[in-house]
DNA sequence: CGACTCCTTGAGCAGCTTCAATCGATGTGG
DNA sequence: CCACATCGATTGAAGCTGCTCAAGGAGTCG
C-alpha cells in the first residue's frame, strides 16, 4: 500500500473483490464515499481515529511536521490504498489530497474486529501489513540511497503502479509537486529538478511539461534505482 | 514496538497483561520459548513466515541488504515487541540476534484470526499499528534529520525504553555495535562516531566504554534531537 | 605478546543543500 | 489583448555536511 518504494502493492487487489459498498450502511460511520477537493485535509496529526479511508479516485497525501518547519512526506495514497491506520487513538500524519479525491470509509471497528465481515477485516489487516512491507522499502531508500537513485525508484514505482500505455512507452502524469517529492525522498527540490533533468538528458525519460513523464528506457531507470551506476551489481 | 525514535512504545504493556503462556500449547509452533544466541538468524529475508516471535529477552536486529552490499538496519527489537510481520506470506527482512535471546512464537494464524484467542489477536495487531507509527518517525529522521539530531534521537529512545537509573543519573548498555547504528540511522561508522564524541565533549552524556552510555543532561539531548541547535523551536 | 576487531580521529573530497536568478505557465486587471 | 504579478520548476554558483580513505588507539582472545 501506498507508493513507498516497494515491489509489489497488491494487497487491495489480492482482497480487492469485495466492495464496502454491498455492506449495509448501518450508521453514518460507514459512509461509502467522502469526496475531497485538492488541497482539503482529511485529518490531522493528533485528530482521534473514528474511520479508515481506501482511496477510490485521486491521489493523497501522508505528512509529518517538524516543528521548525521540515516536512516528510510520508506516503501518497493512491486508489487502492488504506490510510488512516491509528497509533493508539490518534492519527500519526496530516492527510490531504493532492488532487479531487474519493475515499471509501471503513469504521474503524472493522479493523479490530470486522463488524461481522471477515473479508473486510482481513483486507484491512493485508493492507497494514503491506504497509509495514513498503514503508521497509522506503527505509533503505532513504537511509542509503544516492539522490539519483531516490529520485529513478521513485519515477519507477509510479511507472509500475500507474502508467498509462501511450504507444510503445509508459506515461504517468505526476500530481505531486517537486517539493512534495522532495520531502518525500528526503531531498531539495532543486536536487529534485537535476535529477529529472539528468534522466532527461541521459534519455531514460522525457517530459512533456514537468508534471508528465513518459519512460523512454525501463531498464535503464530500473538499473538506476538499484545503483548500477557506480559498480555494477 | 522496536527501537525506531517514536514516542510511545506503550503497545506491549497496554495489551501486556495476558501471556502467551496461559494459553493451551495446541502443537509446535506455539513454542512457548525460542532461544536464539547472539549472532544467530531467526530467519532470512524471503523466508515463508510460519510464525511471529515477540522478543521475552535480549535484542534481535531486522536488515535489509542491497545487492552492493548497502545494508539497512530496519530495527532493533528490545523486549515486548513484537517482530516477522509478514509481506505477503514472506519475511522482508532478516533478523538475527545481537545479544542472546529468547523469544516467545506465536502462530501467524494468531494475527489473523486469533486463534480463538481475542486477546492475543488484539494484541498483535496493536503491535503492528503501532510498528507503522514509529515506523513513521523513522522516516522523519532518515529523511529530514542531519547527523547529530538522528544519533541524539537515537539515544533518546533508548534512553526512554531501556535505562538503568545509577544515581541521579540513567544509563544504557548498547547491545549494538556503531556499524549497527550507522546503518540504522543511515550513516557511516566515522560519522556516528563523530557525534558520540561530540555529545561527550559537550557534557550532554558520559561514555564508560564504547557501549556504556550515561545520560547527563536530559533536556539538552532532548533539545538536540529536535534540532534546536540551528534554530530554537 | 601479537593478532584481531572495533572504535576513534584526522584530512580531503563529493554530493547535496543553500542562495539566487531566470524561465515558463497561469491568472488578473487595465 | 497585453502588461504584470505569481507560483512552480529549472539552472547556476558556492558552501557545508557527511563520506571516503587512512592511520592510530583500545580492548579481547589466542
Amino acid at each position: 500500500m501506498y507508493v513507498t518504494i516497494s515491489t509489489d502493492h497488491g494487497s487491495a487487489s489480492e482482497t480487492g473483490g469485495m466492495q464496502i459498498a454491498d455492506t449495509p450502511l448501518e450508521d453514518n460511520l460507514n459512509t461509502p464515499t467522502t469526496r475531497l477537493r485538492a488541497g482539503s485535509y482529511l485529518y490531522f496529526e493528533g485528530d482521534p481515529v473514528e474511520r479508515l479511508y481506501e482511496v477510490a479516485s485521486g491521489v493523497v497525501r501522508l505528512t509529518r511536521l517538524l516543528e521548525d518547519g521540515r516536512r516528510q512526506v510520508i506516503a501518497f495514497g493512491y486508489p487502492g490504498d488504506i490510510i488512516g491506520f491509528p497509533a493508539g487513538d490518534c492519527h500519526h500524519t496530516d492527510c490531504d489530497a493532492i488532487s479531487d479525491a474519493k475515499l471509501h470509509a471503513y469504521r474503524r471497528s472493522a479493523l479490530d474486529t470486522g463488524n461481522g465481515d471477515p473479508a473486510l477485516h482481513a483486507k484491512l489487516l493485508q493492507a497494514a501489513l503491506k504497509e509495514i512491507s513498503a514503508m521497509q522499502d522506503h527505509f533503505m531508500m532513504l537511509g542509503r540511497k544516492s539522490a539519483a537513485e531516490r529520485v529513478a525508484s521513485f519515477l519507477s514505482v509510479l511507472m509500475d503502479r500507474n502508467a498509462d500505455h501511450v504507444g510503445a512507452y509508459r506515461q504517468i502524469t505526476l500530481p505531486m509537486s517537486r517539493a512534495d517529492i522532495a520531502d518525500f525522498l528526503g531531498l531539495t527540490i532543486e536536487t529534485v529538478s537535476r535529477c529529472f533533468t539528468a534522466l532527461r538528458k541521459s534519455g531514460i525519460i522525457a517530459l512533456d511539461g514537468s508534471q508528465t513523464v513518459i519512460l523512454l528506457d525501463d531498464a535503464a531507470l530500473r538499473a538506476q534505482s538499484q545503483g548500477q551506476m557506480k559498480e555494477a551489481a
